[in-house]
DNA sequence: TTACAAATTTAAAACGTTTGCAATTCTGCA
DNA sequence: TGCAGAATTGCAAACGTTTTAAATTTGTAA
């Protein structure tokens, strides 16, 4: 066993063949004659001939990978989200041959600088890009390059067509209110974020466009915002709303790790979740599942998105004229013990 | 904006200088005039110009990339590890300029051979290696291809020295024995696994080894085997230490999810945590904080690990004859609330 | 046997970069 | 003005593969 990397000039070599005969030979085409190609194949494989990505890569163009950007965030904020991301992507692009590169973009850096990298250069055939924000200058800049890509969210309105694939937040949250409606509850708090993506838009939006149809003017929502990184500031927030002297009976929470501080900061305010307080998340983290006395949550199976944001991908690098296409994904309610009946008396 | 990207040649072509040129000025060769590179580089930076990777690695023979090969798990198993992993690797890969790939192997596929397939392909110019097992054929191939690499954990004893970085699980749990000793316990209860891999043993023989120091023979130790993966022959086995009729009164796990499964098995069976049983565990994954009353476990700070692996890697990389780096990781405590004096009398 | 078509194989160019070596252009000095 | 030597630039090969177009071999029918 050598440090030695077999080439296809050796294997050419090694059975008396041109390296053309070779390359044919192993790629199958049929204008080989079979007894020569399996003469090929049997000596490729006793000699672990793989052939060089790059080379190929710098004759046919494609280099069989597909990139996603990973920005560095702060400490303490990784939750299970990428490892499942990562997983499902990379379960969607095995079967095709085709790796995943991630470019690391520093936290102060423009991702898009990365981004431009990782095109560019010629390393990625498509790339997946996450965490779509309001003005998002990464998919204009991928649709003036024809570039393949497929986004996981979407902008709210845009005046161009791309891929993408969503999870349906606005229909979880109007689920989420009906669901509470119906067990009584009338006065709503909705924590959201400040930072500028646009999912907290789709589903606040789902969560009106819910109370609107409902048509119930003795409902009422109340807005506090947070910071996402922050979590002093997010814990300040949530108490705005908590000690407020008439609080909601109810809160839903742009995802858990903000229910979870909801949550921690009922307990510490001496409140009973649910009796007191009925609170929904959005995400089904792991932590919601331990969290006393069980987050009810949603679940958008990242993994499963993942898996076919990366088939998306493989379509589009296969076929750049075709269509866009968009898939919405409606995310499963789970039941847990943090939600119930409003409470009769309010203070 | 368009499609096309721009080259040497057509950047040479535009500046009036040879190719040879343009690619010197680039690297900052000094035998280029300053105000030819200045030149260049202007014009470079105006065309947005990117080398191409594939035509560079070919030349050079270096990727410029790291590989990582991702073992498809069984669902439910995605707990923040990766992410926290693959986060650490990117932001020790940053100031290198250095990508990670990413290659997933199937479920029922041989790493080995995925791994075989990203170093012989030129892929990458080293790879990290992670859940050694106790008999690793993937060291020894790449140590038989002297192909750089880091290892994350390690072999129980080896014949041949190599790179590698680990937690020191043996000292963690020899401390978490020492707590209990001295907080009465005397009956201790182990919660290990099944799988072939190296990590047990460590943990296990750290664990004997903080008996043995203390000479006490009226210590006790009892081991309970688990298969990783298998929820429900994880209960059965943890069931089977709790149901006993004399039980321990201090459970040490190998790891927080198995020590999660004893408080919450623990807790089905009327038993007070930790009034009536110590747990402890290790990882300190996040829902360790969340389930109740919190469980006491070690932190291995695995994105600081896989910071320090990227460097490690980098510097193998760079000078390949170097001697072999091995770093051992001293977990912290986490305590919280999970631990605690042993109960006065047994049942 | 010959001619021609079909089957099979090969030479050579191309992909975009780096690099050893050679060629050219400057500079200063006689 | 001429020339050595330094400074600067360029030619061409190389990396390992795919692919176009052409060459060679084989088979078949007259």
């Amino acid at each position: 066993m050598s440090a030695r990397v077999t080439t296809l000039k050796e294997l050419a070599a090694g059975l008396g063949l041109s390296i053309t005969t070779v390359s044919r030979a192993l790629a199958g085409h049929q204008q080989i004659a079979l007894k020569t190609r399996e003469r090929v194949a049997r000596a490729a494989r006793q000699a672990g001939y793989v052939p060089n990505t790059a080379a190929r890569t710098l004759v046919s163009g494609r280099s069989g990978f597909v990139g996603l950007v990973l920005p560095i965030r702060g400490p303490n904020l990784v939750d299970s989200f990428l490892g499942e991301f990562v997983t499902g992507l990379g379960e969607g692009l095995l079967p095709h041959n085709t790796d995943l590169i991630l470019a690391t973009a520093a936290q102060d850096q423009a991702e898009i600088a990365v981004l431009r990298h990782v095109v560019e250069s010629g390393r990625a055939d498509g790339v997946v890009v996450t965490r779509i924000a309001e003005v998002d200058e990464r998919l204009a800049y991928l649709r003036g390059r024809h570039f393949p890509f497929v986004a996981h969210g979407r902008l709210v309105d845009s005046d161009f067509a791309y891929n993408w694939l969503d999870t349906d937040g606005a229909h979880a949250f109007g689920e989420a209110f009906d669901m509470l409606y119906d067990l009584g509850h009338r006065y709503f708090g909705l924590v959201t974020i400040s930072e500028p993506m646009t999912f907290r838009h789709l589903r606040q939006d789902g969560l009106a466009a819910a109370i609107a149809r409902r048509g119930d003017p003795s409902v009422r929502l109340d807005v506090v915002t947070a910071p996402r990184f922050d979590r002093g500031a997010r814990i300040q927030a949530v108490n705005r709303m908590l000690q407020a002297p008439d609080r909601p009976t109810a809160i839903i929470a742009l995802f858990d790790e903000l229910a979870l501080t909801v949550m921690e900061e009922a307990a510490r305010a001496g409140l009973n979740v649910p009796r007191d307080l009925s609170v929904i998340g959005f995400d089904n983290v792991v932590a919601s599942a331990y969290a006393p006395p069980g987050l009810t949550t949603f679940d958008a199976s990242i993994r499963q998105c993942a898996r076919e944001i990366a088939e998306m991908l493989l379509t589009v690098i296969a076929d750049k004229t075709a269509e866009p296409l968009t898939r919405l994904i409606r995310p499963t309610l789970v039941p847990r013990a943090s939600h119930g009946a409003a409470p009769r008396t309010r203070s």
